[in-house]
DNA sequence: TAAATAAAGAACCGTACGGTACGGTACAAA
DNA sequence: TTTGTACCGTACCGTACGGTTCTTTATTTA
């Protein structure tokens, strides 16, 4: 049970037992909490009822913690998948605005700035092990996704664009903006930023007036 | 001296000495290279061959050291004022773009880049000195400047939009995307990405199409 | 030249935290 | 009942770092 680095593929795709996601789950409060400084080895084990040793001995040391902590809540994070195939233009677009309102309550969610911000913390590390964790279990995730769903358009000659990657980085820049990065920052949304939907629906008109046919 | 929270605008409008300067710039470069674990007060006297007294002399502690780092870079940063007001639609488009390059140029830049994971990982510490010193000091700066460039265009007639601050927000994310984030967390930017020429130019193509007459 | 100020540099202190060791407990298998 | 396993709780160690104090060495000012 060992979470040393897993040979060449350095992040773990491991099945945490009842009891390690319960201590994980605490640990992602206390780090949504108070950020890196307040996940202390001492401090998780008292919070969680469990024992140091324990702690070392799942995860090996304090940085396999953080990043079974990582693994753990993108491992939690599932996208609806695309559903029925056969879809009109109207049910296709509902479908772009929903995926892009879920990446933003993803995105926006405090969980999700709480890992951002831990990681980002950490990405100049020699070996910067969260940061790739983060990007390949979750942007990269999500960019798939989301290509998938922009080239299904394309196919059904909803949207024309080249590069599907392209594209969706075009309805991300829409649709996020630079919230993200002032949401990590400590600024609180503003209420109309706290609409997803509405926000999400402005993004995909926009898309729509830059790739819809 | 003493660069204690100023009153209530709790950041520092100072002008530090030339040796204060030397010494933040070493910090700055410590930082970008090995992150804030890296600035250590005992490092940073080390590597500037200066005294640890000094540093608290100036900075009063780690915190304050940190805020003048922010501050300094900062103050460093100049964009370029508007220019002569006499332009046709072509060179206001050229102005936009140059904008737009800048814009990317600041942001993914290495010193932005360590200062935005400084304040980052420190923003969620009771008072968020750093998070709200970048916001005030970048972010809203910028913002400014964009806006009055947004504004002089939509006066002249070469723009239409309702709010400027949603019409930057949409230039902002055109241009930038989520590549900021993702130098954050520790990618390197692909090839295309470096072009930031060509990819202000895209970007500011699709705002037109957003927003041009 | 003498007094005074500023700063370097080293030694030191306290503390917080990562990591380890060990004793005690609950429980399952034999 | 015994044995083994997993785990909790606590005490402990080493170290790194923030912060203070002191001595020495210029550099200024009178």
């Amino acid at each position: 049970m060992s979470l040393a680095p897993t040979s060449d593929t350095e992040f773990e795709d491991i099945a945490f037992t009842p009891r390690q996601e319960a201590v994980l789950e605490c640990a992602l409060g206390l780090l949504v909490e108070g950020g890196e400084k307040a996940l202390t080895t001492a401090g998780l084990a008292r919070n969680a009822n469990c024992s140091k040793e324990s702690l070392y001995k799942w995860f090996g040391d304090r940085d396999g913690l953080l990043a079974a902590v990582v693994a753990y809540q993108a491992h939690k994070v599932h996208f609806p998948p695309e559903s029925g195939a056969t879809t009109d233009a109207d049910a296709f677009r509902a479908h772009l605005t929903a995926f892009a309102a879920e990446l933003l309550a993803v995105l926006f969610g405090e969980t999700s700035v709480a890992l951002n911000r831990l990681s980002i913390g950490q990405s100049n590390r020699d070996d910067n092990r969260l940061g790739r964790l983060l990007l390949v279990r979750g942007k990269h995730m999500i960019s798939a996704k989301a290509r998938a769903l922009l080239e299904a358009g394309r196919h059904r000659n909803y949207l024309r664009f080249d590069d599907a990657e392209e594209a969706y980085q075009v309805l991300y820049g829409l649709a996020v903006r630079d919230v993200h990065v002032r949401l990590m920052l400590g600024e609180t949304a503003s209420a109309e930023e706290q609409d997803l939907e509405g926000q999400a629906k402005v993004a995909v008109d926009r898309f729509y007036k830059l790739f819809g046919v």
